[in-house]
DNA sequence: GTAGATGCAAACACTTTGCAAAATT
DNA sequence: AATTTTGCAAAGTGTTTGCATCTAC
């Protein structure tokens, strides 16, 4: 019998090893223990909290690193905000969001979102009750088009 | 004659000096030299960026963080997304959107936003053709309520 | 057998901290 | 004069890279 780990999103291990192999990728030992170990998480984690954690088993500390970063880019993960971020943005006064054109980077913003209650909606289906959203774009500004 | 800075939010030096008096924070030299570098860029920028450009001023790199660190705590600046970010979370397949439970840490998501539309059209006042999105909700889950 | 993947260690990049000197109030 | 702030240098974190070895295909 093999270890069906799965996410709380019902996906299981096999799928990511299938969805690597199927992106030109090996199945390897160590790839193995590091979709296993996130599988195994709840909240978001890091790669250094990764590879604390598989250094046990014997997988280095590069390895998750590359890893993770293989994932991230197959959008298997999403890379999230936690605070430790680098960039910053100049900001007008009041509740705003960001919007960062991707050809000349570029930083707008644009203010009054009107999103609250759409937001409250869909956090409610989850049982979420909203403090806070975050909301970045990416587009094209009006230069750039 | 001052030198009258401003972003592309008509925010003025001035305001922003005068925030940080208000705050409790001494009017110095390095940190209206920051401020004036800061309100010199448009797109986003890093701390390091900042205080390499400013080396040059006699500015310590120390100082830029400490600055920047505290623009932020006053609102003046958002910390945002860069791709350079540390945290990763599971992700299920499709367009959806991370929920950070602030209490317990958990993430869940939720898919099917809803937004596109009410996006593009937030977007349009900016002349901005969207590309993507990136939506982080912050709150707390059912089980932390 | 070949090309990709691994682990290690060293290099690298980014950020914070301790502290004496300098500047602001 | 009291206290904050500064710059420097050193320490601390977190991440990437080079390379010989190993492994999956």
């Amino acid at each position: 019998m093999t270890s069906q780990v799965q996410t709380d999103f019902g996906i299981t291990g096999q799928e990511w090893e299938e969805t690597l192999a199927d992106a030109g990728y090996r199945r390897t030992e160590p790839r193995r223990a590091v979709v296993h170990a996130i599988l195994g998480q709840h909240g978001s984690f890091t790669a250094e909290e990764l590879a604390d954690g598989l250094r046990a088993d014997g997988v280095g500390r590069a390895t998750v690193f590359r890893t993770v970063d293989v994932l991230a880019d197959l959008g298997l993960l999403h890379r999230i905000h936690t605070g430790g971020c680098h960039g910053y943005a100049v900001c007008p006064r009041g509740h705003h969001h960001h919007l960062t054109c991707s050809v000349c980077g570029r930083v707008e913003s644009v203010a009054g979102c009107g999103l609250d209650e759409q937001l409250s909606r869909l956090a409610n289906t989850a049982g979420f009750a909203i403090e806070d959203h975050h909301l970045e774009l990416t587009g094209r500004c009006a230069g750039c088009r």
